[in-house]
Order: structure tokens, then C-alpha cells, then sequence
RNA sequence: GCGCGGUUAGCUCAGCUGGAUAGAGCGUUGGCCUCCGGAGCCAAAGGUCACAGGUUCGAAUCCUGUACCGCGCGCCA
């Protein structure tokens, strides 16, 4: 299948082939809606790059494929506007009858462009023995709405949560956990009591170099395989995974693959080494570096990236390395998306323009967020910054708010668990969309009320027109899976119908360019444009004609059905009561 | 110092990678429950898209410069 977009695009190319065109060196402009109906439903600007390749009055061309557009039973008229645009006006039979066959798609008429396609994506990848706090949260999120909808294309998705595992805080804790140790406290919270560890740890330390030196030596069993240093990591990996993995089941999180930095350890003597040997990497001062220069990207100019320190240690470039190494070998992708804050952007570029160096063919991106900050204009992520709220707070305090109101409900909704898993719904919901609805790259600022709001553009406005779609359905005892025919008389339903045709190529687009709030933006405009068929057109009232009823009911299934895969692609739960 | 990013309504933010008259939410003001769900709907007010140039049929969007703000910059990840 092919969404409209696709369909108008390919008319217009054989039209201009057909114009004698074929030749123009241009690259074919998309259909795109028009931001106005009054210009019609969906409009070409390729005439005006090919009256600049052809150094032409765009509206001649316009005209010339015009006058070669094949006909299409989707199209009812094309017309050419002011310098240059060709207007595209939808037939209403057709559009309903693809929006029918959508409706009874499992896969709501989707192309599936990833097909035959490997990606990994690297996401959440939490420090193991701290705790996740309201800075981990936005790679998680980011991360598992990217996730669900690579897997929608039809991409052959691993997902893999590349837990901060290894190195010297573990060498740390160790000191630390043999000199001060509470094991009752363990416990009763183990990941209190490592953070509290640690957080000694540093401050003695600050006056006693005798412990860093302590640190790294066990640092060094460690790696080294010493079995008293390697059961009390397992043990430290255990706890922390036991509560990552409670707010991963809570969020509905699921990875293919937890593999931590320390898988890659032992790697990591053969990738300084090849490095050194492909002339890649150089010894400098002791170390081992590479060296980037502007042919890297503008912002390698004169950047080094050091893979060996002095002490003979690797580092986070040479793990990474490591794991691409790994990643290629073991599942060949052709692409590799990780899901980090901004200020990782350098590492990255550096750690790719090494990749090209060695000759990886994976398509690498960096989903670089922006931060979190706090009120105060403290950044939220920052090792420094002491103090944070936790994920777990955040998510019972979202819930808790959700609460208060869906109890407000209580006589229609008597069921006391029915409203303890729409609260986790709304309360979880709501947090997440707060994050998914903004741009990836703007920073974020923590604000309890605004992530936690109940009403504006929020989830719980999405989930309401979901919920209310079902409440018509309910009444009308009608199964949202059954196809039925549709008919669009009315310009809202005409509107409504639009809006859901173009959800497979909202997703498509949101996917590749890594922005989940263009899938949320869509869903918010489609609930808007639910919200107005519903003032204009009455369902289920006892003067609606049985065939005007039945082909609105089959908009509104249709409706449900749109907005439930959004919803779920976001990581939303879609209720069918609230 | 060098590099990267940002600056859009009172506040928080979108703006489909160059398209037609710049949009939401919150807040403000004024209307809608004899109901198919008011967690909603309708309407109003609110803009020199930081500033100055440039590119072209056309710029919030691309280029250059300036001013602020943020982030990063070889042995932390």
C-alpha cells in the first residue's frame, strides 16, 4: 500500500515525464497538504524546481503536467494556482473507500519502507548502582517511542540498553563497601545504600589518595576476573537491574539486548591495537589518540579522542568502538541510532568519523536531546547536581494526580482496579506525551505542573477523544475491527478522513527524522478534528438516517483505530473508558 | 580562545527541512451541559519570528555578520 502523499507524488512524476521533463535534473519535490482547503487537499511545488532547472515560468510547467496528469481514481480535480502550484482536490468516494481499507488493515494501510532493513537502537543505558532520576527519563522515552515505530516500518529492530557497567566507580564501590558497609540498609534499599557508598567514597577520597589508589587496584581485579571483585559487581548489577527493570515493566519498556559496557572489555586491547595498526590511531605523551581534522566535520577540527590513557586503561571512545565492532559483526544493520543528550554530540561525530575510518557501512545517527533543567537553571543530568527527583516519584505523583480525578467518576466507573489502571494510564501517559510532545533537540525544563497536566494538549486529550470514540461504539455495540462501508459528506468528516490517511506517513516521517512530537502533533490535530465532526455531525441521535449512522460510526472506528496506533506507538495505553 | 546549538504571543512550546494569510496549550476576557462523555466545545484579545544584510518567483526556515543565552573542548562517561 501507498498513502496519498506516495500516490499524488507518482502521478506527478509521470506527468512530467510525459511533459518532457524526465531529463530536468531535480529531485522530486513530495506532495504535501495544503496548509489552507481552499486550495484543495493536496498541492505539488515541483514546478517551480523544475522551472528553475529548465529555466522556465514555473505556471507554464505547472500547466504542461497538468495537461499530462494520468487520471486516478483518487484525484477529482487538479488545478494550477498563483505562480505555480498544482492543487490536488481529493474524490470523496475515494477517499472514503481507502479510508475503509485502512480501517480494516491491522496495520491501518501502512507501506512498510523498513523492510528488509536491520537497525539497533542504543537508548535509556542507565549507571548501574545509581539511581534513575528524571534526567534518565527522556532517553527512555525518546528512545522506546523510536523503537515502537521502526518496528511499524518494518525494520528488523534490536534494541539494546548499553548499561554504564564498568570501569572505576565499581573499583570505588568496592573500597567502599568493604570499609563501611551497612548491611542492613542493603537490605532494605540496596541502591540507597551504593549511592551512599559511593557518594562517601568520593568525599574521603577528596583527602586521602591512598583510596583512589585502593580503588583502582580493584578496579584492575576486577577486570582482571578476581573472583571476590566480580561477585560483589554481579551483586551490585543485580540490585540496580532488579529496580531498572521495575520502572522498564512500569513504562512498558522492553529491551532485545542489555548489553553493558562490560561486555566489551575484553575487546578492548584488539580495537587500541588495530587502531595502531590501520595508522587510525597514534601514541602520543604515553597515551594513544586519533587525531580528526575538518575532512571529519566541521567541528573535528582539531579535536583528539584518546582510546588508551597513560595508566594503559581504555576509555568510553574505545568501548563504543568496541560495540560497533560487535553490533556489525553479530547483526550487519544497516543503521545504528543512540539516543543521548546533546552533549555527547562531539564524542559521537568522533566516534562515527572512527567508524568511517575503519569502514563501517551502518548508517550512524545521533539522536542528541536536549537536557533537562531545573527550575533554577541547574541541569538535571549533571553528575553534580545532587538533590534530583527520582523517576519513581515523578511517575507516583503523575499517577496520584490522575487519581484524584478519575475518582472523580467513581459512580460511572465503580470498578476500584478499572481505576487504578486508568490512573496508570492517564498519570504515565501524561508524563510521557509532556516529554514526546516537544522537540527532541529544544531542552526541557521541569516544571510538576506542566508535566503532569490533565487538560490543554496533553495525553489525557488524546485519550479522551480515543475514550469517547469507544463510548459511541459501546453504545452502538459496534466492533472496531469489522470493515464497514464509509461515506464523507460533511467537511469535517472530509477532514477527519484526511487526517487519518496521512497517519502512516506522519509515522514514517517522525521515525527517520527521529522526532517523536511530529507523530504527537498529528494526534493532537487528529483529535482536534474528531472534536469537530462530533459537534457537527450527530451519530447515534434518534434523527440520523440507519445509513448516515452506520457510515459515521464506521469514521468513528476508524478514528479509534487511528488514534489507538499512535497512541501505542508513542507508548501510550489507549483506554477505552476513562 | 575554538566548536556546536538556541532566540517565534504575557508564559511554555510547535512550525512537516524554501511555499500561499506564522500556529497550539496555559493564562486573560466572553459564551456553551432539556447531554452520542464538560478531562470537552465556540469566540475574542495577544506577533517587527533577537538584530542587520544577502540569496529568489517566495525566507521563521538557507547564507554572512552582530548581540545575548546554553552546551562542549586528549587521558570522566
Amino acid at each position: 500500500m501507498s498513502t496519498l502523499s506516495q500516490t499524488l507524488t507518482e502521478l506527478v512524476q509521470v506527468a512530467a515525464a510525459a511533459a518532457g521533463h524526465a531529463d530536468a535534473p531535480v529531485a522530486l519535490e513530495p506532495c504535501v497538504p495544503t496548509t489552507d482547503p481552499a486550495h484543495g487537499d493536496y498541492q505539488s511545488n515541483h514546478a517551480f524546481r523544475l522551472g528553475k532547472a529548465l529555466r522556465t515560468n514555473p505556471r507554464q510547467v505547472a500547466e504542461a503536467v497538468r495537461a499530462a496528469l494520468p487520471a486516478h481514481p483518487l484525484v477529482a480535480s487538479v488545478e494550477v494556482a498563483g505562480p505555480g502550484f498544482l492543487n490536488f482536490r481529493l474524490d470523496d468516494a475515494a477517499l472514503a473507500d481507502a479510508l475503509a481499507t485502512a480501517a480494516a488493515d491491522p496495520r491501518f494501510g501502512a507501506p512498510l519502507p523498513g523492510a528488509g532493513r536491520t537497525l539497533v537502537i542504543d537508548y535509556s543505558s542507565p549507571n548501574i548502582a545509581k539511581r534513575m532520576h528524571v534526567g534518565h527519563m527522556r532517553s527512555t522515552l525518546i528512545g522506546q517511542a523510536l523503537d515502537r515505530m521502526f518496528r511499524f516500518l518494518g525494520y528488523a529492530v534490536v534494541s539494546d540498553n548499553h548499561l554504564g557497567d564498568w570501569g572505576t566507580p565499581f573499583g570505588m564501590l568496592i573500597v567502599a563497601w568493604d570499609r563501611w558497609r551497612d548491611e542492613e540498609a542493603f537490605g532494605d534499599d540496596p541502591v540507597a545504600e551504593l549511592l551512599r557508598l559511593y557518594q562517601r567514597f568520593r568525599a574521603e577520597a577528596a583527602d586521602d589518595p591512598a583510596l583512589m589508589e585502593q580503588a583502582r587496584a580493584e578496579t584492575a581485579n576486577l577486570q582482571a576476573g578476581e573472583p571476590r571483585a566480580r561477585s560483589l559487581w554481579e551483586r551490585f548489577v543485580a540490585v540496580s537491574m532488579a529496580e531498572f527493570d521495575q520502572v522498564y515493566r512500569r513504562l512498558g519498556v522492553r529491551f532485545d539486548e542489555t548489553l553493558g559496557e562490560s561486555a566489551y572489555d575484553a575487546m578492548l586491547p584488539g580495537v587500541v591495537d588495530d587502531l595502531l595498526a590501520r595508522g587510525i590511531a597514534v601514541e602520543d605523551e604515553g597515551a594513544v589518540i586519533v587525531r580528526f581534522d575538518e575532512a571529519d566535520g566541521k567541528g573535528l577540527k582539531d579535536a583528539v579522542a584518546v582510546v588508551r590513557k597513560r595508566d594503559g586503561a581504555a576509555t568510553y571512545t574505545t568501548t563504543d568502538v568496541a560495540t560497533i565492532r560487535y553490533r556489525m559483526d553479530r547483526w550487519t544493520p544497516d543503521v545504528i541510532v543512540y539516543v543521548t543528550d546533546v552533549r555527547q554530540k562531539q564524542h559521537f561525530q568522533q566516534l562515527f568519523a572512527i567508524a568511517a575510518r575503519l569502514g563501517v557501512q551502518a548508517d550512524l545517527r545521533h539522536v542528541a536531546f536536549g537536557m533537562l533543567k531545573l527550575a533554577d537553571g541547574q541541569v538535571a543530568a549533571s553528575r553534580s547536581g545532587g538533590g534530583l527527583v527520582s523517576l519513581v516519584e515523578v511517575l507516583d505523583e503523575a499517577v496520584r494526580r490522575a487519581r484524584a480525578v478519575v475518582d472523580q467518576r467513581a459512580d460511572e466507573i465503580p470498578d476500584e482496579a478499572e481505576r487504578a489502571a486508568i490512573a496508570e494510564a492517564v498519570g504515565l501517559g501524561a508524563v510521557r506525551y509532556a516529554d514526546l510532545s516537544q522537540n527532541p533537540q529544544s531542552d526541557v525544563t521541569f516544571d510538576w505542573d506542566k508535566m503532569l497536566a490533565l487538560t490543554g494538549n496533553t495525553a489525557v486529550y488524546l485519550l479522551y477523544a480515543h475514550a469517547r470514540c469507544w463510548s459511541m461504539l459501546r453504545t452502538a455495540g459496534v466492533d472496531p475491527g469489522t470493515p464497514r462501508p464509509l461515506a464523507l459528506i460533511d467537511p469535517t468528516e472530509r477532514t477527519l478522513a484526511l487526517s487519518l490517511l496521512r497517519l502512516p506517513e506522519i509515522v514514517a516521517t517522525a521515525a527517520e527524522a527521529a522526532r517523536p512530537n511530529l507523530l504527537a502533533d498529528h494526534l493532537f490535530g487528529l483529535a482536534q478534528d474528531f472534536s469537530a465532526f462530533y459537534l457537527a455531525c450527530p451519530v447515534l441521535k434518534d434523527d440520523v438516517e440507519p445509513a448516515v449512522r452506520e457510515a459515521r460510526l464506521g469514521l468513528v472506528a476508524a478514528t479509534a483505530r487511528g488514534m489507538a496506533l499512535g497512541l501505542e506507538l508513542l507508548g501510550l495505553t489507549p483506554l477505552q473508558r476513562m
